[in-house]
RNA sequence: GGGAUCGUAGUCUAGCUUGGUAUGAUACUAGUCUGGGGGACUAGUGGUCGCAGGUUCAAAUCCUGCCGAUCCCGCCA
């Protein structure tokens, strides 16, 4: 009893599989909808994902761009104007055939992603060099039919998402706008989340579809794994062709636009579970914690009951003018330790233990979620709690690009990767650029090239898999 | 798409082979005692046995179909 059955019942490092789902189900952050594939978001884990959109928001809005909303229906005729986006699309697109009883004429698809969309009404909007760059972004979800091996954040069939699509005029400049927005992801990853990536290119195989090309942030998963954390596609004039989207310039010639689109998911959330959690279940980096300290009040009778909380309330107030989200834990009949064990779960960074003990000494413990030290800290030091919430997040980034840095080999012995990539992990290997060597080394040993790093271009060395002179030296590895 | 396992109260679970009105724990409610790392006792509440058919006097149990979950492989933003 106890233990065993309240939290979590396997080890991270055991049953990582297993281990994720109980946290996401048991720090109630999502749980399984009644339909296959969708969760359900519960309050904290919304809370998170507000947090990150408000930060992302800031950024784009800093960068000139405005947020909208498009529906969630798109004709199957206008789905299919861009043949290679919508063959990659194809297979996994639902699909409403019925307006109540009546079957609909042009099939409607419940978006997989909106660019056909956005670009129809584009094509609308621009007509003059005046209206350039135009610069929205879209809060929404998108549905993609997964039929199998679904997992909450990380792969379902609905999700919450935010997609960018941004037109200009001259191809440098909507190339100069993917860099940018990829520089906004990969720090907004970074201070928020305590997440290292790694930024570059996809190779061509992996690719958007529809894409001239596609930069990506890749991070590492404890298991060794790669996750796709975001990315930005330079579309070129691949859609503003089929729909039209033109200008006129200022000397009056007509021209196609130059476009770009990108996004990222609440896969962030999974990607977050997955590197700060731990065998207690959920760690919250302070910034994005719905909660971030949570006050445990310990008393033995009603006289001690009042004490401790005049104290924990005169707490309370003093973060909240600090803008620190704080919570006082005053359910009865829960033993102290119960609440410990419970907010450990659910990943609050710093918790605050107060019992008369502590009123007579004048002193508080404070226990930090992420490293589960424990220190006394006297009263006057509560002026430190936003500092000291600061250094955690710090604390949990550095964790974190030290287990990133473990887990990076480079490698140039294909013999030694095809032993090596049993363990996981990302492999700095040479390639000469060939899509068949790419397809090789993912046929013989599920890798992939996840990213070529910026500045990861290098002429002397020779690919790993065919022995020529190599172009780049990607990160390869097994994705999710 | 291929393979494997599974579905009984909020959660976990016994019962299923050999059909006969569902077991236990935990959670929840009330009360008393307790309270610094998952507390104790007492009394309660809670079930379309995933859904739909079939066989049978009788189905959680046997048969068929469907829905959902987990894992491995494949495929993919």
């Amino acid at each position: 009893m106890g233990k065993e059955k309240i939290g979590i019942t396997v080890e991270k490092n055991d049953d990582f599989s297993e281990w994720y789902t109980q946290v996401v189900l048991k720090a109630k952050l999502a749980d399984y909808a009644p339909v296959k594939g969708l969760i359900v978001l519960r309050p904290d884990g919304y809370s998170i994902w507000e947090s990150l959109r408000n930060t992302f928001d800031k950024k784009f809005a800093k960068n000139g761009i405005r947020n909208g909303f498009l529906p969630i229906l798109i004709p199957e005729s206008l789905l299919g104007k861009e043949q290679k986006h919508f063959a990659g699309f194809n297979p996994e697109v639902f699909w409403v055939t019925h307006s109540g009883t009546n079957e609909v004429g042009d099939r409607l698809a419940l978006r997989p992603t909106s660019e056909t969309l956005a670009y129809t009404l584009y094509s609308k909007w621009i007509q003059s060099w005046r209206d350039l760059p135009l610069k929205i972004n879209f809060w929404n979800t998108a549905l993609r039919a997964e039929i199998k091996a679904t997992k909450p954040f990380l792969r379902t069939s609905e999700f919450l998402w935010q997609e960018g699509h941004t037109v200009h005029m001259t191809k440098k400049e909507a190339e100069d706008e993917v860099i940018k927005i990829l520089d906004i992801y990969k720090n907004t990853v970074e201070s928020e989340l305590a997440i290292p990536v790694t930024t570059g290119k996809k190779s061509e195989k992996e690719k958007f579809v529809g894409a001239e090309y596609t930069t990506t942030m890749e991070s590492i998963m404890p298991d060794g794994k790669a996750l796709q954390m975001g990315t930005s596609h330079f579309l070129g004039q691949n859609f503003s062709k089929p729909f039209e989207v033109k200008f006129a310039d200022k000397d009056n010639v007509e021209h196609f636009a130059w476009q770009t689109s990108w996004g990222v998911s609440w896969r962030l959330i999974g990607a977050m579970i997955m590197v700060h959690g731990d065998d207690k279940g959920l760690v919250l980096p302070p910034k994005v914690a719905p909660i971030q300290v949570v006050i445990v009040p310990i008393y033995k009778n009603d006289e001690g009951r009042e004490t401790v909380f005049s104290k924990v309330k005169e707490i309370e107030k003093s973060l909240e003018s600090k803008q620190i989200r704080v919570h006082i834990d005053d359910r009865e009949g829960l033993s102290p330790g119960y609440k410990f064990n419970d907010w450990e779960m659910k990943g609050v960074p710093l918790r605050i233990e107060i019992g008369p003990k502590d009123i007579e000494k004048q002193s508080m413990v404070m226990a930090k979620r992420y490293n589960l030290e424990k220190m006394n800290l006297n009263f006057t030091e509560i002026e430190n709690i936003p500092s000291l919430l600061d250094k955690i997040q710090n604390e949990m980034l550095n964790k974190a690009q030290q287990e990133a840095r473990v887990n990076t080999i480079d490698i140039s012995e294909y013999s030694d990767f095809k032993v090596k990539i049993e363990k996981g992990g990302f492999f700095n290997s040479p390639w000469c650029g060939k899509l068949e060597c790419e397809d090789a080394i993912k046929e013989e040993t599920g890798a992939e090239i996840r990213v070529v790093p910026f500045g990861s271009e290098d002429k002397t060395q020779k690919c790993i898999y065919c022995g020529e002179k190599s172009v780049s030296i990607p990160v390869f590895a097994r994705g999710y």
